[in-house]
RNA sequence: GCCUUGGUAGCUCAGUCGGUAGAGCAGUAGACUGAAAAUCUACGUGUCGGUGGUUCAAUUCCGCCCCAAGGCA
């Protein structure tokens, strides 16, 4: 049996310094970086995603990033196809492959084998549910998945609508309940992956947030928003559902300050690292970095040197 | 100086016909299997501006004071 493909991992909440560390680790190892990042995924949404620079991106082969269009909608599934090609072909060229994001959910579907809904998606069976969401309630969707999927029904909250619908679409479309999608045990892990966390004091991260949104706002976020609507994305669009896109697009119609606009995305970003910091606490095997213990740099060679210690 | 309206949770405010009070947001904790930067769950004691008075009992009624906004001089 030939062993896992080694792989490094630094994920943590957003404007933890992941890409900084990324970066400063390729002076110690020779990398290069797949974006673990559901947004950046999108061409033509730069600021609001801080993708990595040009420059960046000239010094560190970077992978998963601009993938598809902002009109298109992406999935867990197409990512972890894309990114287990992109790692197979760094290992290919004798690099080592460090994966950079802070989506926890495509972290853990690169992770682990998961059945993600065996190969389900139809649109038209989830605007059906939808419909019946709208015309009898939360209560009747529920209530019909408890009748087809007991076992679904008891873990969703009858006011999780999205995933409620999502078990039903699964149902539906596989004939395998949604239910009987398990969590893998720990050894079916896909790949021998050393997971860091970047870790920060709450209220320093909460700092680095704030600064981060007036930051993207001066680069152009505004404007980055205003040409992608004008290209013809639908602000009900996936991608549009980002943070920073959302909350700019009401500004540009008039219908909010700048102020509360900038207020509201530092807020919203900062709720979402709240919940990336749930998500990952609970990562198996997960090592978390006390960014503020050293410098960065110490980190970067700290952890290039046990990457060749166990070898 | 006078009049009016306010002063209640970190913020915006509701409320108590007198029996020490509750929403939203924030915050904290959590969930998460082809939308995940999405979606969802749980958690609310604070001298009810201060001080006297009436009362068995005052955040609530009355007096005075302080602060804020507006108006009149």
């Amino acid at each position: 049996m030939p062993h896992k493909t080694r792989v490094l991992a630094v994920v943590g909440p957003t404007a933890g310094g992941k890409s900084d560390l990324a970066m400063a680790l390729a002076q110690y190892l020779p990398i290069e970086i797949v974006c673990m990042d559901s947004m950046q995924i999108y061409q033509g949404m730069d600021i609001g995603t801080a993708k990595p620079t040009p420059e960046d991106r000239t010094r560190v082969a970077h992978h998963m990033l601009d993938v598809c269009t902002p009109h298109q909608a992406y999935s867990v599934a197409e990512y972890v196809e894309a990114a287990d090609a992109a790692i197979a072909g760094i290992v290919v060229r004798g690099h080592v492959p460090v994966l950079v994001g802070g989506t926890g959910l495509y972290l853990r579907a690169l992770r682990y084998p998961m059945t993600l809904g065996g190969g389900a998606r139809d649109d038209a069976v989830r605007a059906r549910y939808q419909q019946m969401l709208e015309k009898e309630g939360a209560q009747a969707v529920h209530a019909l998945l408890h009748q087809r999927d007991p076992e679904a029904a008891r873990t969703l909250h009858p006011n999780n609508t999205r995933r409620v619908i999502r078990a039903l679409e699964v149902l539906e479309v596989t004939g395998q309940p949604f239910s009987s999608q398990r969590m893998p045990e720990e050894h079916e892990e896909r790949y021998a992956m050393t997971v860091l966390g970047t870790q920060w004091p709450r209220p320093t991260l909460y700092e680095r947030i704030n600064l981060r949104v007036e930051r993207m706002m001066q680069a152009g976020l505004v404007e980055e928003v205003r040409a992608l609507l004008d290209s013809g994305v639908s602000p009900d669009a996936q991608s549009m559902q980002g943070l920073g896109y959302k909350e700019v697009i009401p500004y540009l119609a008039g219908q909010a300050t700048r102020e509360d606009t900038v207020e509201l995305i530092s807020r919203r970003t900062r709720n979402y690292a709240k919940r990336q910091l749930t998500w990952f606490n609970r990562e198996p095997g997960l090592i978390w970095i006390d960014m503020k213990s050293q410098p960065q740099k110490e980190w970067a060679a700290r952890i290039a040197a046990r990457w060749h210690n166990e070898h």
